[in-house]
DNA sequence: ACTGCTAATATTTTT
DNA sequence: TATTAGCAGT
C-alpha cells in the first residue's frame, strides 16, 4: 500500500478525494484521467467501501483490464477483486444472462455480431419479398439500431405516427414491419444484437423493480469512463443505477467525443449539471502527455468547434519539435515516407518499432503503408478492420459451437446445417423454416424430432436420414461438452464434421493460411482453457469464451511484449499514447469524410476526430497527406485537408512545399499553391501505375494477426518443492513472487504477486511455472 | 446439389 | 481494386 496523494497534482487529488455524491470530471486530453480514475478507485477501497459496491464502466475492455490490473497492483492483496469493472456491453450480459429468464431469454443467449445481424436481416427481406435494393438491409439494420439506442422499441415505433411518416417519406414503409420481424426472430432464436444488451437492460431495470432495486443497492459508487461517448440507451442505465446513492462519477472530454455516428449523445455530457443539481465539475486542464507544440496546435484546430464545453488545456513539457508536413505524390509515395522516417528514427534515435503509431480515417489506407513497412522489413501489427473472428472459416467453427451452447441460434444452425457439404440444399432449408413456422417450433426443435415430422413437412427418406445423423452429429457433441474442456470438443468439430478436411483440400495460399487460422483458433481456445483454469474464480465455459469473443474489441488481442508498429483507425486510438504519432491521409473528402461535409455537427466531429489524433503523440507527430490516392480503384486528386490550415505554420515544418497555412484559395489544382520543390530527402513511390505488380505476396504471418496464445509447454517440471519468496516466471503474467501456497499437494493453490499483473491465485495444478531461483 | 462464373458492392468510423 | 454474394449451368 502506498500514499496515494504523493503522485497527484491538486486538482486531481480534489477529483479522488470526492467520493461522495454527484461528480464529473472534464478531463482534457492527457490529463491524467486514467490516472484518476484509478487512484479514485483505491482510494474508495481504502476508506473501506467494499469493492462489491462498486462498479466502474469503460469504453474498452482492454482500459478495464488495465485499469483493475494497476488498481490492484496500488492497494495490493486481493481487496479489488469483486470490482466490477468493464465496458457497458459486457457487464450488463454478465447481469442479462443471470436475469435473462425474467426476460423470456435463456441464460446462454447467443450475442449476434454486426454481420450476424445483416444476415438475418437479409433473410427476412427476402421472406417478405421486399426489394433489397429499396431495403438495404444494411441501411435497415442501422435504422433499427437507432431506434433501439434511443429506446424506441417496435410498440413504440408504431405509437410514433411521426417514425411512420418519416419511413413512408424516405420510400420505406415497412421498415417497422422488418423491425418487428427482426426482433421476433432474435426472441426466437434466444439472441441478442449489440444494442439489445443495452435495451434489455433497460427493459429488466424498468420491468423489474425489485431488480433495479438489487442493482442500486449493489453498485453504490459509480464511475464512468468516456461519458461523451454515451448514447441515451447507456445514459438510462446509469441514471437508473445511481439514482439511490447519487455516488455517480463520470469522466469525459467532450472535445473528444467521436461516436455520435452510433448514437453517442454528447449532451449527455453537456447537461449532466441539469441532471444532478448538486453536481460537482472539475476540470483537469494539465497535459502532461504531449509537447507544447503538439498541445497548442490540437487547441488551435479544436477552437473552430462551436459546440464545447469552455476549457483550456496547457502543459509544462518541453516545446518539443515542429510537426512535419510532407506532401506526398501519391498513397504509395507517402507510405514510403512514413517507412523511412521510422527506418530513420530507429537509427538515429534508438525508438523501438513500439514507440510509433500510424493513424488514418479508413482501415482501406492500411493497404499501402503495410507494403512500405515490409519492404523496409519493419514489423506492425494492423488494429481492426476485418476481425480475425470474421473470417468465414473462424465463423463456420465458431457457429457449431453457437449451436451446442444454445440450438435455438438459427441463424449459426442455418450457417453449418449444410457445411461443410452434406447434401442438404436449398428445397430442404426453406421446407424446414416453413415446418418450423407451422408448427411454431424451432429448428433444432423439428431436427430433435425429425424422424416424426420429417414426412408431416414434406421431407422424403434420404433428405431425413441426412439431417437425422448430422443431428446426432451435434448432440453427440453436446454429450462430449459435459466431460471434456473447451479445446477438446473444437478439436472434435472441426475433425467430426469435415470442416478440416474440407479446408485441406485446397492447397492455394488463401486454403492455407485458412487452415492456419482454424489452428489458431484452436491455440487461443487452448489458451483460454489454461488461463480460465489458472485463476481461482476462472470460467473455462464455452459459453464464457463465446461471449468473450463477441465482445472482445481488435484492441484485445494485440500483444504489448510484441516490438511492432500500430497500425489502426483514429478511433480505435481512442485513449491511447504513442511516443510518435504519424496522421496520414490528410486530405480533404478523406479527412475530413466526404460524408461528413453535409452539416456542421458531422463536422465538428471530424474536428475532434483530429484532435484525438493529434493528441495521442507524446514526443512527436507528423502530418502526411497525397495528392493522389487510389480509391475505388481509381487514382483520384487530393487536396491538403482543411485542419491543417486551422494550424499555426509557426508549428509545422513544411518539408516539400510552399504551404499558404490561412489561404482560403483550396479550389485552383492546386499548382499555384505548390509548385516545385519536392526535397529529395526520400526516394519517391513507384508510379501508381505500378504500384500494384509488385505486391509480395502475402506472408501468412501477417495474416494471422490475433493470438497472443501460443502453444506453450510446462516448464520446469515438479513445482512441488515451490516455497514462500521463490521468484517464478509464468509465460502470460511474467515474473513473480510467491506470497503464499494453500491446499493439499494435489490441488495446491499459490498466491503470487506479479511485477506487471499484481497478485493472482493460481492453481499449481495447471499453472505454468517456471521457478527463477 | 454443387461448381464456377459474373455482377454488385464497397470505403467513415465500432461495442 | 478486391472481395463476395448470387446465379446459372451441369
Amino acid at each position: 500500500m502506498k500514499d496515494l496523494f504523493k503522485d497527484l497534482n491538486e486538482i486531481q487529488k480534489q477529483a479522488v478525494s470526492t467520493t461522495e455524491g454527484p461528480l464529473m470530471i472534464i478531463a482534457g486530453a492527457g490529463s491524467g484521467k486514467t490516472r484518476v480514475l484509478t487512484y479514485r478507485i483505491a482510494h474508495l477501497i481504502e476508506k473501506g467501501i467494499d469493492s462489491f459496491n462498486i462498479l466502474a464502466l469503460t469504453f474498452t475492455n482492454k482500459a478495464a483490464r488495465e485499469m483493475k490490473e494497476r488498481i490492484s497492483s496500488l492497494i495490493g492483496g486481493t481487496e479489488a477483486k469483486n470490482l466490477w469493472m468493464g465496458t457497458f456491453h459486457s457487464v450488463f450480459a454478465r447481469i442479462l444472462r443471470a436475469e435473462a429468464h425474467k426476460l423470456g431469454f435463456p441464460s446462454n443467449f447467443t450475442i449476434y455480431d454486426s454481420q450476424d445481424s445483416v444476415n438475418v436481416i437479409k433473410k427476412l427481406i427476402s421472406e417478405m419479398q421486399l426489394d433489397s435494393d429499396i431495403y438495404k438491409p444494411k441501411q435497415v439494420l442501422g435504422r433499427i439500431s437507432s431506434y433501439k439506442n434511443n429506446l424506441i422499441t417496435v410498440r413504440a415505433y408504431f405509437n410514433n405516427p411521426e417514425l411512420i411518416e418519416a419511413d413512408q417519406a424516405a420510400m420505406k414503409p415497412k421498415i417497422g414491419e422488418i423491425y418487428k420481424a427482426y426482433v421476433e426472430r432474435c426472441f426466437k432464436s434466444g439472441a441478442m444484437d449489440f444494442d439489445d444488451l443495452l435495451l434489455r437492460t433497460n427493459e429488466l431495470l424498468t420491468r423489474f423493480p425489485e431488480v433495479l432495486a438489487k442493482y442500486q443497492d449493489r453498485f453504490r459508487y459509480i464511475m464512468v469512463d468516456e461519458y461523451q461517448d454515451t448514447n441515451h440507451s447507456q445514459y438510462l442505465i446509469v441514471k437508473a443505477l445511481a439514482s439511490r446513492f447519487e455516488n455517480i462519477c463520470v469522466v469525459g472530454d467532450d472535445a473528444q467525443s467521436i461516436y455520435a455516428f452510433r448514437g453517442a449523445n454528447i449532451r449527455n455530457i453537456l447537461d449532466f449539471q441539469k441532471d444532478y443539481s448538486d453536481a460537482k465539475i472539475i476540470p483537469l486542464e494539465q497535459n502532461y502527455r504531449s509537447t507544447q507544440i503538439i498541445v497548442e496546435a490540437a487547441n488551435e484546430v479544436i477552437a473552430k468547434n462551436r459546440d464545447q464545453l469552455e476549457k483550456n488545456v496547457w502543459t509544462q513539457n518541453n516545446e518539443g519539435d515542429k510537426i512535419p508536413l510532407y506532401r506526398a505524390l501519391s498513397d504509395a509515395d507517402e507510405a514510403n515516407y512514413v517507412a523511412a522516417e521510422i527506418f530513420n528514427l530507429k537509427l538515429t534515435q534508438q525508438k523501438r518499432n513500439k514507440d510509433f503509431a500510424i493513424l488514418y480515417r479508413t482501415n482501406a489506407q492500411s493497404r499501402a503503408i503495410e507494403e512500405a513497412l515490409r519492404k523496409k522489413n519493419i514489423a506492425y501489427q494492423v488494429y481492426g478492420g476485418l476481425s480475425f473472428y470474421q473470417r468465414k472459416e473462424i465463423k463456420d467453427l465458431l457457429a457449431y459451437l453457437r449451436v451446442l451452447v444454445n440450438p435455438r441460434d438459427q441463424e449459426a444452425l442455418l450457417r453449418i446445417i449444410n457445411y461443410p457439404a452434406r447434401g442438404i440444399g436449398n428445397t430442404t432449408l426453406n421446407k424446414l423454416i416453413v415446418g418450423a413456422d407451422q408448427q411454431d417450433q424451432s429448428i433444432n426443435e423439428i431436427l430433435e424430432n425429425i424422424e416424426l415430422l420429417g414426412q408431416a413437412i414434406g421431407l422424403n427418406k434420404p433428405t431425413i436420414e441426412k439431417l437425422a445423423n448430422f443431428w446426432t452429429m451435434i448432440k453427440s457433441f453436446q454429450v462430449l461438452l459435459k466431460t471434456e474442456d473447451v479445446y477438446e470438443v473444437a478439436m472434435k468439430v472441426a475433425i467430426t464434421s469435415g470442416i478440416l478436411k474440407t479446408l485441406k483440400e485446397d492447397d492455394t495460399p488463401e486454403g492455407i493460411s485458412r487452415v492456419e487460422n482454424v489452428q489458431e483458433l484452436m491455440n487461443s481456445l487452448q489458451g483460454f482453457v489454461d488461463e480460465q483454469r489458472q485463476l481461482e474464480d476462472g470460467d473455462p465455459s464455452l459459453n464464457y469464451f463465446l461471449e468473450n469473443i463477441a465482445l472482445a474489441s481488435d484492441l484485445d488481442n494485440g500483444n504489448e511484449e510484441d516490438d511492432k508498429v500500430s497500425l489502426m483507425t483514429i478511433h480505435l486510438a481512442k485513449g491511447l499514447e504513442f511516443p510518435v504519432v504519424f496522421i496520414v491521409g490528410l486530405e480533404e473528402n478523406l479527412f475530413p469524410s466526404q460524408m461528413s461535409l453535409n452539416t456542421r455537427q458531422e463536422l465538428e466531429e471530424e474536428r475532434r476526430l483530429f484532435y484525438v489524433a493529434l493528441t495521442r503523440a507524446e514526443k512527436k507527430a507528423y502530418f502526411t497527406y497525397a495528392t493522389t490516392r487510389f480509391r475505388w480503384g481509381k487514382i483520384v486528386d487530393g487536396e491538403p485537408s482543411r485542419f491543417l490550415e486551422e494550424i499555426n505554420n509557426k508549428h509545422l515544418e513544411i518539408l516539400n512545399i510552399e504551404f499558404k497555412g490561412s489561404t482560403k484559395n483550396r479550389s485552383g489544382l492546386d499548382s499555384d499553391l505548390f509548385d516545385g520543390d519536392f526535397s529529395p530527402r526520400y526516394p519517391k513511390g513507384p508510379n501508381p501505375k505500378y504500384q500494384n505488380k509488385q505486391e509480395p505476396p502475402r506472408s501468412p504471418q501477417n495474416l494471422k494477426p490475433i493470438s497472443n496464445a501460443k502453444l506453450t509447454h510446462p516448464v520446469g517440471g515438479s513445482l512441488s518443492d515451490l516455497k514462500l519468496g521463490d521468484h517464478v516466471l509464468h509465460d502470460r503474467f511474467g515474473k513473480g513472487i510467491v506470497k503464499s501456497i494453500e491446499g493439499d499437494p494435489e490441488n495446491a493453490k499459490a498466491l503470487i504477486d506479479f511485477e506487471n499483473e499484481g497478485e493472482k491465485k493460481l492453481l499449481l495444478k495447471f499453472a505454468k511455472l517456471k521457478i527463477l531461483n
